[in-house]
DNA sequence: GCGTAAGGTATCTTTTTGGATACTAGGTTT
DNA sequence: AAACCTAGTATCCAAAAAGATACCTTACGC
């Protein structure tokens, strides 16, 4: 029952505030170095970086490349196998696209964009 | 560039521990009441159930049927707008299954299923 | 006149996530 | 010889999510 649910494991390599933006950065730029990925993520911290990276890292989504020099220089790269969740990531995607409009219908133009369905 | 990244918006909708599964039975079962889905699902406490079920209320993924009587009687169904998303969801869990098996090829058996994956 | 049923709320505590800040290594530049 | 560069760690702290527990309503059967 609960074995045919397997949407979860699709979410876990997902969830973590930044984990679709490097994604979506690495899919944009082809190979980045870990410097370039904090430029073009100006908000997120090294660490959080690092463990984001190393999670998808595990996942097999991205690739680590290390050059062995000082200063160090290391590049990530969407992994052959990540490539092939592509239209996955699109499809979510355009659904989202659509979902904000649906909410837009739904209640207004203001209540959009972040929050606000969280009745806690 | 962020705007063209709404998986995030996606994502929101399905994240918090037990909303895929509540719309796992939804679809599954159809019609369900409160009772039926704390039932169905042992480990979630009211206050989880319920505010799950006000999220996904206010995206419009489900609709809340009240009859009024006592003692009370809520009926919970997926709306019409939610039937769409299947497709998504049946994508996004056909990818899970698949990379579970990937982790499996990578790791092996015993790493499998919950985390392992988070080096933190 | 008491317990039960159903669908919740209200509080409080724990766990999980995320963030701020400081520090490291070792070659290169000033 | 001090400062800088990169790709990180380590430690500590705040915020958010989840969980435990107790309580509410009010018609009905006993």
């Amino acid at each position: 029952m609960a074995d045919n649910c397997k949407v979860e494991t699709a979410l876990e390599i997902l969830v973590g505030k930044w984990k679709p933006v490097i994604m979506y950065q690495l899919f944009s730029n082809g190979t980045m170095r870990f410097s370039e990925l904090q430029r073009a993520l100006p908000d997120i911290t090294k660490k959080m970086l690092t463990s984001q990276l190393r999670e998808l890292e595990y996942h097999d989504i991205i690739h680590r490349k290390i050059y062995m020099q000082i200063p160090p220089k290391v590049e990530y790269s969407i992994t052959e196998y990540a490539m092939k969740m592509a239209p996955l990531l699109q499809a979510m995607n355009d659904w989202g696209v659509a979902h904000l409009q649906h909410l837009n219908e739904l209640y207004g133009e203001d209540s959009g964009e972040e929050a606000a369905g969280t009745t806690k």
